[in-house]
DNA sequence: ATCACTATGTGCGCTAACGCACATAAGGGG
DNA sequence: CCCCTTATGTGCGTTAGCGCACATAGTGAT
């Protein structure tokens, strides 16, 4: 490989932490494939039930896992960002899921056609396992979610939501109105606002217009509930930055 | 084979929706390996975070998955009954799980050593797919349980819980008291009294000192909410009763 | 038959979150 | 600069579920 393409392939990999723990000899049959994908504020990847034809991996965009409901309702069941992949159903099976991944937060994302990673996959190698254990720290935030959704209150939950938002954002600014998470979160948009409210008025956050500043990491932490801790620690126990290469 | 082994064997295989789906070569393989196991009311498979060494196949035993917070209180995130296998977390990866299996209902099961059901996974065939499909109808069920905390009302998911459980069961009746139920469901033993009563009181069931007659199936169905339903779907559009042999 | 224990039923005040209605405020395009 | 749209703030009655306290009723052991 000449310099360049090492140059290339170093920034590629980190920009996702499941590209930067794929060996080598992987690495060079994805490599060609790799395609870049502009995820824009909106952008559904696959309806509910609809088969998906690409997984994507998300670089600084974020993208939300949500269930609807039949009465339209809906909620949050996990968030992808660049420590991970949507849609992975690809190599689970059933090659569909009732969940719909809608782009929370716009930003680059890079993309492999399905039937690649399939193939990648079923050599049971390292980006098998990759995979697979990236897809246990997903069922681990899903478990979270319902357990929180049980028993936490609103506020500890916009709390959890803010900073798991922002863990795969690398900033401390999200752009967001108060409705859109509501959305996420399955409550009324009014309980949003008294929650932000609250938080504002600790002077943990500012929130204005679609546009939250984080000015106290620490002081939401210490607000929110377990749930984002557990997801945490688990995500890095499955997902170590620095695996094997 | 002889006939005594294949009759045995296609008694061993019925128990069990994922043995029924094992072909024959990779039956050849694990046979040996298979052990019976008996499931006594309230065993814990694995407490949460402790490393699984089987993965377990009830055949009339019932198992849930629990999720227990800080201060005491839990929910249930999933069942697992004669369609599937408990301690996915042995080929996903990770080795543990944050939540505790326990055993829900006492009945027999087999289990597999955890090193052989890994050897089988890795050689990336029928098995695999197998159990990877599985763990994504787990996954709904999963996601199910989140959007339903979130939405649904206490009699409705009571109703849920009761569908489930009798479907894993093959069985009218149901051996439960409301102090359990109100464990799994992670609400108070009182909310689930009257939710009972109300669901009694429409003639739907007969509730006696922790033992639960359903007298009207399709009543209760229709009480629930659509979650049981999308759940049943998707366990059945994943794991075909007829799959390949 | 009695007793003790477990399971269930009931009442009551409390709180979080809901649904709805409406007030205010901040930008953006003409 | 004004108007219109979008985003946020607020009030109020309602409800589901909570926590607690206690009443009742099967059931099994002695």
């Amino acid at each position: 490989m000449d310099d360049t393409r090492a140059d290339e392939t170093v920034q590629l990999k980190d920009q996702n932490w499941l590209f930067r723990s794929i060996p080598q000899d992987a690495w060079q049959r994805l490599l060609p494939h790799i395609e870049e994908f502009d995820m824009s504020l909106g952008l559904v990847l696959s309806a509910s039930g609809a088969k998906s034809s690409y997984l994507y991996f998300p670089t600084n965009a974020i993208v939300s896992l949500l269930y609807n409901l039949e009465n339209g309702s809906s909620a949050e069941i996990a968030v992808i960002g660049n420590e991970g992949c949507a849609e992975v159903s690809i190599f689970m099976g059933g090659n569909s899921t009732l969940t719909t991944a809608v782009v929370q937060s716009a930003g680059k994302s890079y993309r492999i056609k399905a039937n690649v990673i399939i193939d990648e996959f079923n050599k049971a190698g390292a980006v098998m396992h990759l995979l697979l254990r990236y897809t246990q720290s997903l069922i681990t935030q899903m478990t979270q979610t319902a357990v929180c959704n049980r028993h936490h209150t609103l506020d500890q939950q916009f709390c959890r939501w803010l900073l798991l938002s922002l863990d795969r954002l690398h900033s401390n600014e999200l752009v967001m109105t108060q409705e859109l998470i509501a959305n996420m979160l399955g409550v009324r948009r009014e309980g949003v606002t008294e929650a932000a409210l609250k938080v504002q008025r600790a002077g943990f956050i500012k929130y204005a217009r679609g546009r939250i500043t984080i000015l106290d990491r620490l002081g939401l932490e210490k607000r929110t509930c377990e749930c984002y801790q557990v997801v945490k620690t688990e995500c890095d126990r499955l997902l170590p930055k620095e695996l094997a290469v």
